[in-house]
DNA sequence: ATCAACAATCATAATCGTTTTCATGACACA
DNA sequence: TGTGTCATGAAAACGATTATGATTGTTGAT
């Protein structure tokens, strides 16, 4: 069906050989006259030649591939297009696959990457600490590393491998000094799944501003929910309802936050005035919430662009982790709290 | 370096092709023993076929390719979401390659998702009248078509192929009327390129209900940008400028209506106090923008999985566009123009 | 001028890891 | 004992790359 190799060979007058060598190489060693009439016939025949017998007789492949939670969260949509940024101009092709953070789903995925050699597999956004899947998962991924394959992942991972990873914890303590300095004493927060690496690190920085300052965070001030707009907005009513007293909201990302604004504008409760609200990501909508959020910035395209990086020129033989610092961006959506 | 089905079929003591028999197919015609020793040796080798070998003889894949202007657009995120829930649902793993709207870009994504001989291209949000490339690109399409392959567009293409396609037309055309019917006389537009489709249909419905009720939209009232948020704030600043007196905005798209809120916002025009603005797509942060913003719902998600299945499920004999409806999405951003 | 040696090109064939056709052998049944 | 059935294995694809061997032409020496 399709015109292969021999087809461009035959008419061309010349052997297979020839043909391959003008196509794939440099052309390295083919007289002129050879090389034209192979590149006409190629060109006439529209010849597209056949990936799949290239990597079986290479042993590798410029696909790559990407695990993600969900392409259509703007945290990953981010990623991804840092990622997409340095895989085409490496020349390498990506297969994203959304795993919705199930631990089944991604152990397939991984499988079938591995079935379609990709050079390497970026991971993004599991960084769950579910003991059971994280052994299958990372038998599967030394076993691609064994192969020849590259890894990386884009946050802390209970896994090693070479990594670009935030820092959660200081952001997250920042934007809780600053909350301190604003003399919120009464904080609410809508955190995201428990098991999530991201998670736990943004609570423990923030936490360790609280504590440094002497302020309590009782367990009941924290909801936990998973990271969406939905959860976010049904957390919030929840906490406001349970702690009315609170002052300021710290919603563990931007889209719980937006859910949290959401929440509280239904309720009638005017941000910043009556309650401050922080986010973190800064994904491109912050700035255009209102009030503008104030948040934390990650560097989320850049992690997509590194970790691709370092999945494709890594040597294998030394770790990588490098950490991107946070920046904490002021908007309106959080001040100080007014005496009253 | 990797396991190779004859490592299996070794330690279990077969033939490759008792192996392959139980590894593949439904092992019909392999006794209980040999099947269990084959499986076991698998399992013990980890083995994971080789995709290119299957996709080499098998002279098909289960891979699709998808060619969409930028998956960190919300739209395209969305149709992106859309298609992969279908993909996934089939087994099928999909290339996403992000073209950024250049002819060229597209031209070498579509030849690599050839050399993978993927089952099926979706193409999403090319639709660019550019008569030099379109010829090239039909030209490609078709001789992947011929060879087997499946295609389908997202949105209105001037080429031929299985189609889904939003009413854009109508939906702009209910926006237009919405407006007249709210005494809005002096509105302004920003479009988004000229060349794409989306901008041309959206154009004409709305000028459609003008002219229907007698309003005249002169061409000073329209502003040419790209659908970004930064192509709909410098449009928006240079448009009230330019036609101050104007009480409403039609932003093509609502990522634009974000800038054209920005802007507005930071010049101290309230909205829709002063001008009403109306978007169109309705992306997820649309109801979350404020003033909440009037749009139409494009069923992005929704088009994305339809695309994907008609590209797995067709015939390829007979061409299939499918129209689905837009619906407008009333919010807070579009007020009857109050008598002064 | 003739022949050998060598360089430059090209063709043949092996190879990658599967699937699948076809052949073979065993077994049971009549 | 012959025949049909069934499990199994050997081998030929699939479409490319590339090592190896063959052929041609060129050059230098005698």
């Amino acid at each position: 069906m399709a015109v292969t190799l021999s087809d461009v060979a035959r008419r061309a007058g010349v052997s297979l050989a020839t043909a391959s060598r003008v196509l794939s190489r440099s052309s390295y060693g083919v007289k002129a006259d050879l090389r034209d009439r192979v590149l006409t016939a190629a060109e006439e025949l529209r010849y597209v030649p056949n990936a799949h017998a290239q990597a079986l007789v290479r042993a590798s492949t410029s696909t790559v591939g990407v695990l993600v939670h969900d392409v259509s969260d703007p945290y990953f949509s981010e990623v991804t297009r840092g990622i997409q940024r340095v895989a085409s101009a490496a020349g390498r092709l990506v297969m994203v696959c959304n795993s919705y953070r199930d631990p089944v789903r991604e152990l397939e995925y991984v499988s079938l990457l591995r079935a379609q050699r990709v050079q390497a597999i970026v991971l993004a956004g599991s960084g769950l600490d579910d003991r059971r899947y994280s052994q299958q998962l990372a038998a599967q991924l030394n076993e691609f590393v064994d192969s020849g394959g590259r890894i990386a992942f884009v946050g802390r991972h209970h896994l090693t491998g070479d990594a670009v990873i935030p820092d959660n914890v200081g952001g997250a303590r920042a934007l809780g000094r600053m909350l301190v300095g604003m003399k919120h004493r009464h904080i609410g927060v809508v955190a995201g799944p428990t098991l999530l690496t991201t998670t736990r690190d943004r609570l423990d920085g923030f936490q360790s501003a609280l504590i440094e300052a002497g302020i309590a965070l009782p367990p009941e001030h924290i909801m936990y929910t998973d990271f969406s707009r939905e959860g976010g907005y049904q957390a919030t009513r929840h906490l406001i309802e349970r702690v009315p007293h609170i002052t300021a909201i710290f919603a563990l990302n931007d889209m719980v936050a937006i859910g949290t604004l959401a929440a509280l504008r239904e309720r009638g409760i005017v941000v910043p005035d009556q309650i401050s609200v922080v986010g973190f990501d800064d994904i491109p909508f912050a700035r255009d919430l209102t009030p503008a959020l104030t948040t934390v910035r990650v560097p989320m395209a850049e992690m997509g662009a590194r970790a691709m990086t370092l999945a494709l020129n890594g040597d294998g033989a030394e770790l990588k982790v490098e950490h991107l610092p946070t920046e904490l961006i002021l908007r309106a959506s959080a001040v100080p709290l007014r005496a009253e």
